[in-house]
DNA sequence: ATGAAAGCGCTAACAG
DNA sequence: CTGTTAGCGCTTTCAT
């Protein structure tokens, strides 16, 4: 049935000289081209199937001088969220145009210069990005190199697409400091450009209700690195009664830093995680977290980056969307005079 | 700096003509091809560099014929264990050669025909696949078009890289069967070639012991799915007391089922996963879990594809690995006489 | 060490 | 409706 493992595959040339016609019409027919009779049709379909012919997509792109394929760049794959925006993408991408380029980086703790590399010499006609690490300017000069929408982060002149973190790490705050909280410590992440609304943002909204804010780095944004920063955090004397994180998986290190300690959730220790991951949901789990609509998000920026490759000129994209604060067991009113 | 937004991209003529060389002497250069003298290539990296000239490795595998793109097949990207296979993979491939191709399944719940067609039209030169629901026939029709590893799954003929799931099955089940529960249920997901195996293995090991097994299939891999099938489960007077899922999802889904009907774990009902997730690690969930290791898996993909890509000739590979038991504590001996 | 020329598989005017 | 002729950006003999 089907031809050789290894054989060359069959070009456009081959079913053309077998139906007896010329190249141009089988391309023709393949694009469903209009001005090829419906018999030629016919028996060039009928060819092309007897020798096992498929288009070559990346020729046809080099002839076209045209980029159909869309490259994809996620910070950390194992990190839901960034799982949820590539299947968010997808649902905006036309079910045929999908070649999808993918460039996960190297290093989930730090710029990884290049990453980019591999998809501009891959000739994609745009660059879906979440999360960049790199600096604005850095990002400004990618974006200039080929189109780029930038998701998670916004930056200046650049297609973006994010969340409002500032508003979504205020309510996280908020929040605890509406449960009596004073003691509110904030685990960030390691500090890049575009990473530190969530903090500022936290670090704000404890001074305008007085209070000192206590910001600790983790050393990557890792479940394990939450739980080691965690652990020391926990073993101070004054320890925090309460932790706002950057994100669900940091979160989750501090649980289990808790626990081991001891410490209940929300009893001893009241926890706000950030991303509203699906684990957050289980019975046992329940992490009060901020929903910034990982899914949404994917999909907004694919159909941002559909608009750009039909129009380059439109005005560049700014799409906000606001996240959501959803309570769950893991936060409480603070415990009488805490010890 | 760089040059305009969206302006024709140099190319090596571009650099030819500035330096005043020919465009072989650019191809060899950036090739680091012998046979070019060294200010001649300096000269040819600086105007590259003044032109921004990016090789189009596109062209470049077109002229070569040659496909130096892996594609990459995922069933289910919101599933955990295929973020961890894409992990693996990416370790196994060379820091350069990294143009992936990926292809996320377009329903998880059931055979997405043409989801390998994007990728052989994106003409990789090898397709790394987990997990295939389609048949063998299809899958070994498949592989005769272009090299094809199959993840996860076995298939005759074809480089496959897998767990032996049938030991895994067994392992799990014969866990429960040690802590005394004889009304252990199975929940499987949808029927599929390759994906019979675990449950198989179950139904064997139950009849082995004597034991009526009991499989119920879900509706697709999901959380969601194992919560309404477990909830219909739960609602027997003659309810098992143990259930075993095909995967983690599965399994957080019954877990929730069991919750919300006020059934405890493990008092009430043990439960046994299968994926050993990091999910499953998490101090609350603590679920008895069979690893099958997702990133070795990932990296001996990987490993397995390169091989075949510098050897078409090879035989065929078929690399077993092991599965783990790992007991947490959603299972425990079963209650006097059960109600 | 360097260049000319042919070709990879396909598209796109432009002619018949 | 159908075929001819140039490319797309790059590699690769084969000369010089």
């Amino acid at each position: 049935m089907a031809p050789d493992p290894q054989h060359r595959p069959a070009t456009q040339s081959d079913v053309a000289r077998e139906v007896g016609v010329s190249r141009t019409l089988v391309s023709f027919a393949f694009r469903g081209a209009p001005g090829v009779s419906h018999e030629t049709k016919q028996a060039i379909f009928e060819a092309a199937k007897r020798l096992g012919y498929r288009p070559n997509a990346v020729a046809a792109d080099l002839a076209r001088k045209h980029r159909s394929a869309v490259g994809l760049y996620l910070l950390d794959i194992r990190n839901e969220i960034y799982a949820d925006v590539l299947s968010g993408v997808r649902t905006a991408l036309p079910q045929d145009s999908n070649r999808l380029i993918l460039s996960v980086s190297r290093s989930v703790d730090g710029v990884d210069p290049g990453a980019l590399e591999s998809l501009i010499e891959a000739r994609v006609g745009i660059i879906i990005a979440a999360t960049l690490l790199d600096s604005d300017e850095r990002v400004q000069e990618m974006a200039r190199i080929v189109p780029l929408v930038s998701v998670t982060r916004p930056v200046r002149g650049v297609d973006s697409v994010y969340s409002d973190d500032f508003a979504g790490a205020r309510a996280a705050t908020q929040h605890l400091l509406s449960l009596g909280h004073t003691r509110i410590a904030h685990l960030s992440g390691p500090v890049y450009d575009g990473h530190v609304v969530r903090r500022r943002s936290y670090e704000q909204t404890m001074r305008d209700a007085g209070l000192a804010p206590q910001t600790v780095a983790a050393e990557d944004f890792t479940p394990d690195a939450g739980q080691r920063a965690a652990a020391q955090m926990l073993n101070r004397s004054d320890r925090p009664t309460a932790i706002f994180t950057h994100n669900d998986q940091l979160a989750l290190g501090v649980r289990e830093a808790a626990y081991a300690r001891g410490l209940s959730i929300p009893e001893d220790l009241s926890l706000v995680g950030y991303d509203n991951s699906r684990t957050a949901h289980l019975h046992g789990i329940d992490l009060t977290s901020v929903d910034l609509h990982a899914v949404e998000l994917g999909r907004t920026a694919g159909t941002v980056a559909l608009e750009r490759l039909n129009n380059p000129d439109a005005p560049i994209a700014d799409e906000r969307l606001m996240p959501q604060l959803v309570v769950r067991n893991s936060t409480a009113p603070v415990r009488g005079t805490a010890g």
